[in-house]
RNA sequence: GCCCCUAUAGCUCAGCUGGUAGAGCAAUUGAUUUGUAAUCAAUAGGUCCGCGGUUCGAGUCCGUGUGGGGGCACCA
């Protein structure tokens, strides 16, 4: 065999025989390394410890001391030491599928009864029977004719079924940890002892579709975490428990800011609270939006069903939709009308009053829309996904050429916006072209073009998500994240030819000639519902002053203080803070208390000596500590931070 | 919508294998005038989510509906 040349990071290089393994790279070097590795990297690929190299190569070889590579393998071998441990336990469980996730791993099974929360201790007190046991990890390219008898042989069908869906040309590789055996890309571990045995957990039993189709067989999913070592785990679980008085669900009650009850499922009862940071929010966006060159209007709650299908929405969301029958004493049918599931049709209405010149294009028009979707019960999640929302919508009437430039000036808008909101941590995700889609292949290609021009221009990064756009185009997704690290798409840019030409929206071009404008739906909080959801966990409740519903309480240390405390309030209110007085006969330990878990950001202690030298004890918090300042000093420096920030001297 | 879990006082929860409900906090009342994260005492508070069934007897067991949670699917 033709000798090869490794080239190991260090820049040195050693030639081996061609077909050498990575196993046999690491031994060559030294007998711990070999003992201590667990992959390698090959030429920027991945690659298990067992698979050989035919040619001239970058190498590095991995210990569990390279965080991503060790992470990938050890929840990877889990996921087939999970497989393995639940069929050993129920020998009737098909596996499916048992991929890598942040922070672990789940594994999809079929089995006719339902596993149970105290499963997964039996399933984990298996697995370290398996991990302690050691047992080699062992791989081969098998022929697919093989592969398929010997997976309907042991009634598989779901691997069988994904073996027929890989293209011929590619090989299968199995696996085993053990005896047992698994289809898979690999890489693996070298033996199922390299796995941390203490660093991992069931987290928990979910439903899942076969392949994602809600048409096929639902599979039982179980979800792991895992870690290189048992700090990180009790941290990650640690975390989870933090993220979990977070919870806006939680904080909504305890700020009472909104409740929800059985007669209006998903939609929000807003408290005084609650509401008091949906309006602060709303005048901000308002003013934010008149200086960006926005129009609001407002459109009408029940439309008539003709519009929507006009729209083309009561063909494809009807199913979604509230309706709304009326029986009209004099008219010959009962009218049907939906709840508006949305605003563009509306908007579109009013873009068609008058005629329209390619002067008044880019025209931006924004309404604080109200939207009811008749969501499916499984899809409600506290304030974050509701049935009753209002939208900060607005569309752009464009031309094609002004897509990139007005889209690349939405993209700084919103990220003014979440700047000012306190967010710096938010994604771009370019939603490129579906299978279901109209339109020709080159206008997709350079409406594509243009987000993607839009975000460089705007200087910001984008991850493409190949085939999620909307059918009639691409589309922007701007995600935010929740306390326990779910996303969230707050803002969105969509660009749509379809509705301008469905519901014939036109304007006079320089030519004279009648054109069709470009529709960007475009929202920057997405909801007020949602968007409030995020900022209270991004928060933890702590909003920033200029938001917080209560922003300061004067609490009276004895009742003599009673009079400087209205004084103080009063002074206070005719600056616009939300100011309010506790003068109850209660402790000052007591109330600060109670004030701090309500999320109060400012409480002004007064007692004896405040009301003698004019002064306020001030606590701001979180903090511990106390500072006196002149009452004058004080009102004016809450005042500066009650400005919301678009108000601000720069 | 689908799978699993779940529903006891305003909140957080206890109530063992069925024998007609309990704690802490909150609330109310009274006392306490207090210096930066819970003052003391008393009082009041519950169709045990709804409906059906098993049983002499159901908060407890079974079925079903509704709401909620974790996922999946969906998200114009």
């Amino acid at each position: 065999m033709a000798p090869i040349s490794l080239t190991f990071p260090d820049g040195n290089a050693r030639e081996y025989d061609a077909g050498i393994t990575p196993a046999g790279v690491a031994e060559s070097i030294s007998k711990s390394l070999f003992k201590k590795a667990i992959s390698a990297t090959v030429d920027g690929e991945h690659w298990d410890l067992q698979w050989p190299i035919n040619a001239d190569a970058q190498i590095a070889i991995h210990t569990m001391a390279d965080e991503d590579q060790a992470n990938e393998l050890v929840r990877h071998d889990l996921a087939h030491i999970m497989a393995r441990a639940v069929q050993e336990i129920w020998p009737d469980t098909k596996v499916t599928i048992g991929p890598v996730i942040k922070d672990g791993w789940y594994y999809d099974f079929e089995r006719a009864e339902s596993f149970t929360p105290e499963d997964l201790g039996a399933i984990e007190k298996k697995m370290r029977e398996i991990i302690n046991k050691r047992e080699p990890v062992r791989t081969e390219v098998w022929e697919r004719d093989v592969a398929i008898k010997y997976y309907e042989d042991r009634n598989e069908p779901y691997k069988v079924e994904l073996i027929e869906g890989i293209p011929g040309d590619e090989p299968l590789r199995m696996y085993w940890h053990g005896e047992w055996q698994d289809l898979c890309r690999g890489p693996h571990l070298q033996h199922t002892g390299q796995v941390p045995g203490d660093s991992f957990k069931l987290m928990s039993i979910a439903g899942a579709y076969w392949r994602g189709d809600s048409n096929r067989a639902m599979l039982q999913r179980i979800y792991g975490v895992a870690f290189t070592g048992k700090e990180k785990l009790r941290a990650h679980l640690n975390m989870l428990e933090e993220a979990a008085k977070r919870d806006h669900r939680k904080l909504g009650r305890e700020m009472d800011l909104f409740h929800m009850q059985e007669e209006a499922p998903g939609q929000i009862f807003w408290h005084p609270n609650g509401w008091s940071i949906y309006t602060q929010l709303q005048d901000y966006m308002r003013r934010k939006q008149h200086a960006d060159g926005y129009v609001e209007v407002n459109t009408p709650q029940v439309v008539n069903r003709k519009l929507w299908e006009d729209s083309g929405h009561w063909q494809n969301y009807q199913d979604h939709m509230f309706i709304v029958e009326v029986d009209e004493e004099h008219a010959r049918e009962k009218t049907v009308n939906a709840l508006k599931p949305m605003n563009c049709p509306c908007h579109v209405q009013i873009f068609n009053t008058g005629m329209k010149s390619y002067r008044d294009l880019p025209l931006r028009m924004a309404e604080f829309g109200s939207c009811n979707r008749y969501e499916p019960s499984g899809a409600l999640h506290g304030i974050m996904r509701v049935r009753g929302f209002t939208q900060d919508d607005g569309h752009i009437f464009c031309t094609e050429d002004q897509i990139v430039d007005e889209t690349a000036k939405f993209i700084n808008f919103l990220a003014s916006v979440y700047a000012d909101l306190g967010f710096n941590d938010w994604t771009i995700k370019l939603s490129t072209r579906p299978e279901k889609r109209i339109g020709s292949e080159e206008s997709w290609d350079r409406v594509e073009k243009a987000l993607g021009d839009a975000c460089n221009a705007a200087g910001y990064e984008y991850e493409l998500l190949p085939g999620e756009g909307a059918f009639y185009g691409p589309k922007l997704e701007f995600t935010l994240t929740d306390a326990i690290g779910r996303e969230w798409q707050c803002g969105t840019l969509q660009v749509d030819p379809n509705l301008p030409d469905r519901l014939d929206a036109s304007y006079v071009g320089a030519d004279g000639g009648k054109h069709r404008p470009y529709m960007l739906h475009r929202a920057t909080l997405g909801s007020f519902e949602r968007f409030i959801g995020i900022l209270i966990e991004e928060h933890a409740g702590k909003l920033p002053f200029w938001l917080a519903p209560r922003q300061v309480v004067v609490a009276s240390i004895i009742s003599d203080a009673n009079d400087y405390v209205h004084d103080v309030v009063e002074q206070l209110r005719a600056k616009g803070i939300r100011a309010e007085a506790d003068l109850r006969n209660e402790k000052i330990n007591y109330k600060v208390r109670e004030h701090s878990v309500g999320k109060v950001p400012v409480i002004l202690a007064v007692g004896a000596r405040e009301v003698e030298d004019r002064t306020l004890s001030v606590r701001r918090l979180g903090e511990k500590q106390t500072s006196v300042q002149a009452l004058d000093d004080v009102v004016r420096d809450l005042a500066t931070n009650a400005t919301p920030p678009d108000l601000r001297d720069a």
